[in-house]
Formats: C-alpha cells, structure tokens, sequence
DNA sequence: TGTGTGATTGTTATT
DNA sequence: AATAACAATCACACA
C-alpha cells in the first residue's frame, strides 16, 4: 500500500530538499511578532484549564484532544538526554527551560523530524475531527462525558 | 491523600 | 490577521 505522505499545509516535508539550508525557511524561523510579548505572559491565567485536567481518558467524548506538538515529542527525547546528563535535576520547568532554548539552537532538519512527527499526528487528528463532527450533527445529545451514566 | 502549580513551544479553534 | 486556550510532564506545597 502506498502511503501518502501527509500533505504539509504549511511546515515539515523538507524531503526533496536536500540543501543544508533552510529550505523555505521563514516557516520555522518565523519571527514573533510583538504581539506575542504582552501575549504571552498574561500572568498563570491560562493554567486555569490547561492544569485542571486530572482524568486521563474520555476527554475525547466531546471534542477530539489537541495532539502534541512536534516540541512536545523532542521534550521526550530530549528528557531522556537531559536527565542523563543532568541526573541532579529533578524534572519539567527546568528541562523545559533547557529543551525551550535547545529547540532554539536546533536547526531545521533536526527539527523537521520531530515536525513529520506531529505532522502525521494531525492528520490523524483531522480524522477524529471529521468524524467529531459528524457524530455531532448525528447526535449531539451526548455531553456528559464525566456523569457518564448507564446511559 | 489528593490536586494545583510551574515552564516550554506548537497547533488548533475562534473572532 | 490576531487572539485565546490548550497539548504532556513530574516534583513540590498545601489542606
């Protein structure tokens, strides 16, 4: 079976460009725009959700969960090296510091990997997705994933 | 005992 | 186009 390889709407796919230098570069050294700078540090509100998961599983009963980013997956390799290198430190946050900065210095192809990664997840993603959607117009009655009684 | 918190960037969904 | 929120993780602090 001939797999497809994932469109790349925007990112990753460098595979016919075999050239050491960006490729198209922008796309991955993108600068921020300075929106970002008062956008990102709004204080810890955000954490309000993002921490408030507690139960893993059916997050999906209502809408199809967000799949890792492509920093996310070099965050589990990188955690593997950092420890090792790094055993006196305990764990996140610092590693995330690290990893945030590495991921930085990390050129595109080293990146590229990690983004077909997340690539192919979306597109796994857009799947649920399609089908989240067309399950809602079915039924959308169902929304208590938590209370989730014998029915 | 149990949960929120913190820190990182990327992607998605919304407006 | 720009904005808002969320994605995984693990030691620690508090009630």
């Amino acid at each position: 079976m001939a797999k497809k390889a994932p469109k790349a709407r925007k990112s990753a796919s460098a595979s016919t460009s075999s050239s050491t230098e960006n490729p198209d570069g922008k796309e991955v050294l993108r600068l921020k725009s300075a929106a970002e700078i008062h956008l990102r540090r709004p204080n810890s509100a955000k954490k309000s959700k993002a921490t408030l998961k507690k139960k893993p599983g059916k997050v999906d009963a209502k809408k199809p969960k967000k799949p890792p980013t492509a920093f996310f997956y070099f965050l589990e390799d990188f955690r593997k090296g950092f420890q090792e290198q790094n055993p006196d430190v305990k764990s996140m946050r610092d590693i995330g510091k690290a990893c945030g900065e590495k991921w930085k210095t990390m050129t595109y192809e080293e990146k590229v990997q990690y983004y077909d990664i997340a690539t192919e997840k979306r597109a796994e993603f857009d799947r649920a997705m399609s089908e989240y959607n067309k399950r809602k117009e079915s039924g959308e009655d169902k929304e208590s994933e938590d209370s989730e009684f014998d029915g």
